[in-house]
DNA sequence: TTGTAAGCGTTATCAC
DNA sequence: GTGATAACGCTTACAA
């Protein structure tokens, strides 16, 4: 056996009394000495794919984890240029109404080694100070899911960081998405209610600024259009379930008498005007008047609503999601804006009626 | 006027070109150079409370603004030993049964200045690895609402990073927590339930490793037996509806009867106990059984269900927790550990009956 | 108040 | 395969 080259080891618990004297933290200059080898040979043993010697890393990870040594990432994406953070930009409402859509983002970040830097926020004039932290963090990429204007979408352009729209529709805008596509969800949506005999609409849409909102609405209310149907009354909720109690007393005011079908922008409002119909107005769900959300929420398919809804399909949306920011982050810029658009899935549910009255030909 | 000292400026202009060209990121020293000044100057204008004069200020700040310059954080806190970085590690479940607490720590968190790296977890098992990122990301302090082993918590110590437990009650172990007292929570609602006359409880607990579904089976457990009542058979469910729904039908069979009451672990059970008692069993909720869930989450409140229950002063807890993370960050490790713990507000509600029932009177 | 210069803890380059 | 050495972009004494 040949004698081992190597450098004359700094005994472990010398090196481990001057660390504590000293206060400071664990570095791999700490390892490389008590290893007996240099750091940069430390460093390697740390970068999956560098080369070095079976012996070489067999000393250092012996080393480093008789130190618990652990590399400073701050001063790794110092050189690297890569923090393997991903910002995730939620507004409190989606986060509040549709947590398993953050949940499976993170879940998927975390499987391709990322991590995510959460930011909530409750109004829109937060994405202001939201996207200065951004740019100072350094962050790889960004998902967000709230609302972006043009020219926020152009800084994001100019300082090379991308950008993952996720479930918003910004028209005209050059920018990489993932989405369902809400405007022909509502319109299919209207199409099968009217074929079941349905012919006075009702919508209980989401905040007027909410861009799945507005397409949701519009799907519906052009193909109402479409079909030569009465005028469709629309009430501007909240997403909130007090939203679809308010909207539905408000809507048959309007009217003047109960609607065929009520359109609700999201589950929370359809689960309340099920309710308000039910136990406030006395009105049978769905003999009297049909009722359908949208995202197939927790809670949507509990025996007490059966809610009729449409689901997204998170699941591979997220998986689009994080597949797409790492395809940017490699692609470093060179890449088309990329647009993947998902269909929502019918969920039949017991709130709607969805064949034609036999009642009704009887009449 | 006296004539102002300054280096010569570099044309922006042409700073800007150069940049482009290198492909860099524009630095502190790509301001210094185009305000005419020291890098360090630049510096210091971005630090609050430095000293420089008003005329260096203005020079820097239009400089930085025309070359979008936004300090880098990664090379701050390569210095400082601050990334304004709170980790918050939360599972899977918690997130989608009760996605409020998360955001409003995050929220916060954002009010103090820092941001939140979140780690999700399906599985207990990621502990290991998502601590492992914890320590390379170098955050200034973890939020766990997770179980956390003795020995996790002494790694905590050793690298002196702060913690917080969240609404997870480690018994015997020496730790910043802030939570709400379940075990008594649950002891004063067998109390007010059995002074209603009911007398066979049944349990539908939640995991058997989770601290928060131990605390609550014990605190009823155990204020049941010292009452003299019958023993309360237990269902281990997993937080969601769906064991709410199964746990009723099995605690029937088991006890041979209806119980008088059933004590649920969360909300989400609680309402399928409701659901299963009122559409499978045909059992009248609140008068032929009562049931009470934990949490007061969204929709517990719903004209369907109007579920007692026990509510949990989040926000309240989310404020405590982001002052103790701070002041443990401020304090550097001179601190003995903090517990704060709140009371759970019990929620009226319309699914358990809470006075004498007249008819056992007569009978 | 301001500039000079020495770190912070890595990775990357390049001889050997 | 390995060890010097130069970045990375900032903060912070210290001297002027």
């Amino acid at each position: 056996m040949p004698p081992t080259k190597q450098q004359p080891a700094v005994p472990l618990a010398e090196q481990k009394a001057i660390i504590l004297r000293e206060g400071r933290r664990v570095t791999s200059y700490d390892v490389a000495l008590v290893a007996g080898v240099s750091q940069s040979a430390v460093s390697r043993c740390f970068k999956p794919g560098a080369s070095f010697s079976k012996a070489t890393y067999a000393r250092v990870m012996k080393a480093a984890e008789s130190l618990e040594y652990i590399p400073n990432a701050a001063a790794r994406s110092l050189i690297t240029r890569r923090t393997n953070v991903i910002a995730i930009v939620v507004s409190h409402s989606s986060l509040l109404y549709d947590p398993a859509a953050l949940s499976e983002l993170s879940q998927q970040l975390n499987r391709r080694g990322k991590r995510a830097l959460l930011f909530t926020m409750q109004h829109e004039g937060e994405i202001e100070s939201i996207l200065t932290d951004v740019w100072q963090f350094q962050v790889d990429g960004v998902i967000a899911a709230s609302r972006l204007s043009e020219a926020h979408v152009a800084e994001f352009k100019r300082r090379k960081v991308p950008l993952v729209v996720f479930n918003r529709h910004l028209r005209d805008i050059e920018v990489n998405t993932v989405l369902c596509d809400q405007y022909e969800a509502s319109r299919a949506l209207v199409t099968r209610l009217a074929a079941a005999g349905h012919r006075q609409f009702a919508l209980i849409g989401g905040p007027e600024q909410n861009s799945v909102a507005i397409e949701r609405l519009r799907g519906a209310l052009d193909r109402i259009e479409e079909l030569g149907l009465p005028p469709a009354p629309v009430f501007h909720g909240r997403f909130d379930y007090n939203s679809g109690v308010a909207g539905l007393h408000e809507l048959i005011a309007r009217i003047g008498a109960v609607p065929d079908a009520v359109i609700c922008g999201n589950d929370p409002m359809a689960m309340g005007c099920v309710d308000a119909a039910r136990q406030h107005l006395h009105i049978d769900v769905p003999s009297q008047m049909s009722v359908v959300g949208c995202d197939a929420v927790e809670g949507s398919n509990w025996l007490s609503y059966e809610l009729t809804t449409l689901r997204q399909p998170l699941h591979r949306m997220a998986v689009a999601t994080a597949d797409l920011i790492c395809k940017l982050i490699e692609a470093e810029g060179f890449m088309e804006p990329e647009k993947r658009v998902f269909a929502a899935q019918f969920v039949e549910g017991e709130t709607a009626r969805l064949t034609a009255p036999r009642a009704t030909l009887a009449a």
